[in-house]
DNA sequence: CACGTTTTTGACAACAACGTCAAAAATAAA
DNA sequence: TTTATTTTTGACGTTGTTGTCAAAAACGTG
């Protein structure tokens, strides 16, 4: 490696992560991207290759944001132990003034159509890890009988991430409310 | 009234609602919606003003084309009957293939931000009078006693809006998977 | 029918965003 | 220290979008 990239790779995921975020995909021009970041606009050309790139590293960066608060959650044995636990994961973060409202996956999942078929591809994949972890989750508890037998731990999967992303699109539509979240999420365990 | 308007309105809303909820806010030009509605640009800009007012407009016409099913499921005396109902409009516009995936209302709720808050407000007041018709009804079933009244109907009617704006997100993040939206309505009734 | 008012139309200039490129700067390796 | 390679930088032309305007067309009213 001779000329070396001179800015920090994760702070400009970080940064792009924020302005992503707070202002959404296509209200984001190459040029916000070089503002918020400090790297110039031909770099991040050079660097990435456009505006898709970055967006879909900035989410790579969001999904491991939250990850061990994840998983932590759902080694609690008791499935609304871990439930409880994995929608305050989200609450947290909505709760945090730093952060701007909503949830980046959420907005982008609404946003993304057909015109970024590779950012739709990755929005998918990163819903159905989700749904997956949470979905073994419940049903290694349902075996080991802290779940009724009855219950479909696919359909409680979707249910909890489903939940999820709404409570992140009733906090952004209602002004960044977090009592509205946290009522919401309160109903949302009596499913158990 | 002189040199009368020539083209239908209420066609024009309709046009243009598609073309946002296929499309999304930014992504939808003057020209766009010049397109999809047969009107020229400029005879847009003369009776609008801009494209935040076509939105307005089409996000009125999108309300109102589900008000009567809301009605409907809220004049059933049962609650769980009643929000089974309530998710059930939902589930049939994402079921029928001629409508965009998703859910006009929570994509323009996720990508407008601060750049429009006309936009912001209108989403809000509109996701309060759903939340206000459910807590309402919930409140009158709960002093008719179909409804635990240890339960709390503004929760609740959160809670049920809130899962609706999930499924929507889940379907659109899906790729229009309807089966994975009626998982999560089938979860989210055991709420009650 | 003629008038006055409004809409429609096509065009215009100004601005914003894109993607590319050649020159300059930086640095690891020889 | 020199060389080879990559990044950085600023600028360029192209394209798309905006908002406006004046002329033309349409139409209800008198």
């Amino acid at each position: 490696m001779v000329g070396v990239r001179r800015f920090d790779e994760a702070e400009v995921a970080d940064r792009a992560m924020e302005r992503f975020w707070r202002h959404g995909w296509e209200a984001t021009t190459m040029a916000d991207l070089a503002a918020a970041t400090g790297v110039q606009r031909g770099s991040l050309y050079n660097a990435y290759g456009g505006k898709a790139p970055i967006l879909m590293m900035a989410l790579d960066a969001y999904a491991a944001r939250w990850r061990p608060g994840i998983q932590a959650a759902l080694a609690k044995p008791e499935p609304s132990d871990a439930m409880a636990a994995f929608l305050e994961v989200h609450i947290e973060r909505m709760a945090d003034p730093a952060n701007p409202p909503g949830c980046l996956a959420t907005m982008v999942a609404m946003e993304a159509g057909e015109a970024e078929p590779s950012v739709a591809e990755l929005i998918d994949a990163q819903f159905t890890r989700t749904e997956d972890l949470l979905e073994s989750y419940l049903a290694r508890a349902q075996s080991d009988g802290w779940l009724d037998p009855a219950r479909n731990p696919q359909a409680l999967a979707l249910f909890f991430v489903g939940i999820s992303r709404g409570m992140a699109v009733m906090h952004k539509a209602h002004g960044g409310s977090i009592q509205i979240v946290r009522k919401i999420a309160s109903e949302a365990l009596r499913a158990l």
